[in-house]
DNA sequence: ATCACTTGTGGGAGCGCTCCCACAGTACCT
DNA sequence: AGGTACTGTGGGAGCGCTCCCACAAGTGAT
């Protein structure tokens, strides 16, 4: 289809110049007509459209980027080491949801890993250089100087799984309270009654409130929370195996466990079966992500699951509008925004 | 005037003009020294350097793309339905491997998402208008027209997953053959006799190797290949429970299966189950890609593990070569490359 | 001394856009 | 009739770089 006339050497393009000169008009008007201003005639849109259309016209994102100081373009930031552990299926899920709401858009989305130190050095150079238009980041550690370098520069950021109550910075998050409360009432709906819990790594906001929703539904349905009940895991497999041994030897007689995600289940389920333990029969067992693992585990894992995509796409939503409201000096106090959506149990035969 | 830059409002970042100012020199020697060209000498070199360092200078990726008819971006191209089932690591895997091997270099890595027809015609649009400098595909389907697309566009670009014997991009794959044999010859050792093959899709290249590694590795020890033991699965549980009834029912003797990928395994795993079957009592099972699947199942899956990681870093090796050759528009014929890198197997008590 | 190079350097001319000012044309008041 | 207010429109002036030509200064052969 590109059969038509070799003018400029070296991929040559069409320009809005060429554009502006095929439609009869000034480019300024092309300009005004590619940007959706109001401020054109109907006629003259039209013909600019058709001239668009005839020479494949598509704009040069430099050009653009370096006339009007933008550059649509957005950055997701991932802290290298955490994909590992952090669950298998996070990830694609979360750019999965980020991929399809940022395809209505103008957007890029640029992957920037920030797991090295010479990583983390090239981002803050990236950032300070104002190169994209926002951020999105994903399982940001409490300590991480991030979010604040952020915050300095005044670039719009939104942070899945917010870093504590009073997270700065916009943010959207499963509801990890909520998550927790659902998997001791399932339990506790199963008739069990000396439920435990191996924990997250507790410096993770998320698996604090799963513990307080652990505490919780057991408060509410009229039972008293035994300390000895709780182990603090670490979100790996190794660290449900050493869990679990400890609260068997603490409590024999537990008939329950809640873990802090599916590969701890994974590992708790091991030490389980190696001391006679059955599933569901003697110990019910809960994980959190609903991960393949859990779908594939023997017996399947009954799971708390976090709608991974759908935050994936809310992040974007709120960046934008972030982005968009960033103009007008003037807004400034827009209200941060926390939002939370609903995670759900899926049950299955462990349990 | 203090040094408030009245000039553009917002940002303000130094720029390579003002870096000259500081050095005494003038613009096209920063941008020299910036560049890394020879010809500067070492004095003039150093007071740039320290200029650039003092005012913290980050070359405006913008302006510099305009100029220089480049972008210092690279896409990665996802073509989305497909990143659910093709193996839950694999991604991420591949990311990490990608990211490792560009944070060497002022590259940036696009993330672009190929599913939906509206995303697939934007892509066509972007990449028209040259807005990266190489291309980087994975598990694309035999018919698919991007890699045709690519080459009219005379854009570089690597292929993970070759599509054909006959690929015509740069391509990086793993062993699929080399992994077929040696599941196959694992199993053999094992004294198994009767090994069924639940192949993956067969319109995938990676799948049809891996049958041929199974052929192979029968024949050489000296064992006729009996096709009743061959049936096809698509890389997914259903379809691998479906098989694995098929051919329990052809051949109820079998003693051992090697399934085209761990789902499918998982799959054949609950019909043996259902059957009766012990694994690896009665039945020895042997999965690929040693996902997390394999080694959380019951009993644990040996499994063929493919590099992953390695293939990301090799991809982007042969890209950022294959970019750098494309200046001289004279040395066409660049021999096309295919690198293959070895899987291994991971046995484990499955078999 | 002259010439022919080489090496290092400065700065003009764009790259393709957006922004914004100027201004023609029309419409509706006084 | 003049004034005031729009609405469309054209095009100049950059945005911050790279490319490349011009040229000063140094080197060595003639």
């Amino acid at each position: 289809m590109a059969s038509h006339g070799t003018r400029g050497r070296g991929g040559g393009r069409p320009t809005l110049e060429e554009v502006a000169a095929r439609a009869g008009v000034g480019r300024g008007t092309v300009s005004r007509v590619i940007n959706g201003s109001p401020r054109v005639s109907e006629a003259t849109r039209a013909a600019v459209e058709a001239a668009v259309a005839e020479l494949g016209y598509v704009p040069n994102t430099a050009a653009r980027a370096l006339a009007a100081n933008r550059t649509d373009a957005i950055a997701l930031v991932v802290p290298e080491p955490e994909t590992r552990f952090f669950a298998e299926p996070y990830f694609s899920d979360m750019l999965r949801g980020v991929g399809a709401e940022l395809s209505d858009t103008e957007m890029q989305l640029l992957l920037i890993f920030a797991g090295s130190d010479r990583e983390r050095q090239r981002l803050a150079q990236y950032l300070a250089a104002h190169r994209v238009d926002g951020v999105l980041l994903v399982s940001v550690h409490a300590d991480d100087p991030l979010p604040d370098l952020l915050a300095q520069l005044e670039i719009p950021a939104v942070i899945s799984g917010p870093r504590s109550a009073a997270e700065t910075l916009t943010s959207v998050d499963s509801d990890n309270y909520g998550g927790g409360r659902s998997a001791v009432e399932h339990l506790l709906s199963r008739g069990r009654r000396r439920i435990a819990h191996i924990t997250g790594r507790l410096d993770v906001y998320g698996a604090q409130r799963r513990v307080a929703g652990y505490r919780d539904a057991l408060r509410d349905a009229g039972h008293e929370v035994d300390e000895l009940l709780i182990e603090s895991g670490d979100f790996t497999e190794e660290g449900g195996r050493r869990a679990m041994t400890e609260l068997l030897a603490r409590r024999p007689d537990l008939d329950a466990v809640f873990a802090g995600s599916d590969v701890t289940a994974a590992g708790a389920r091991q030490v389980l079966r190696e001391a006679g333990r059955r599933i569901p029969d003697d110990v019910a067992l809960v994980g959190f992500d609903d991960s393949a693992i859990a779908r594939h585990m023997d017996p399947p894992l009954t799971s708390v699951r976090q709608p991974i995509e759908e935050m994936g796409r809310a992040m974007i939503d709120l960046l934008l509008a972030e982005i968009a409201d960033r103009r007008p000096a003037a807004s400034r106090g827009l209200e941060r925004r926390h939002l939370v959506l609903p995670a759900e149990l899926v049950a299955r035969t462990s349990s």
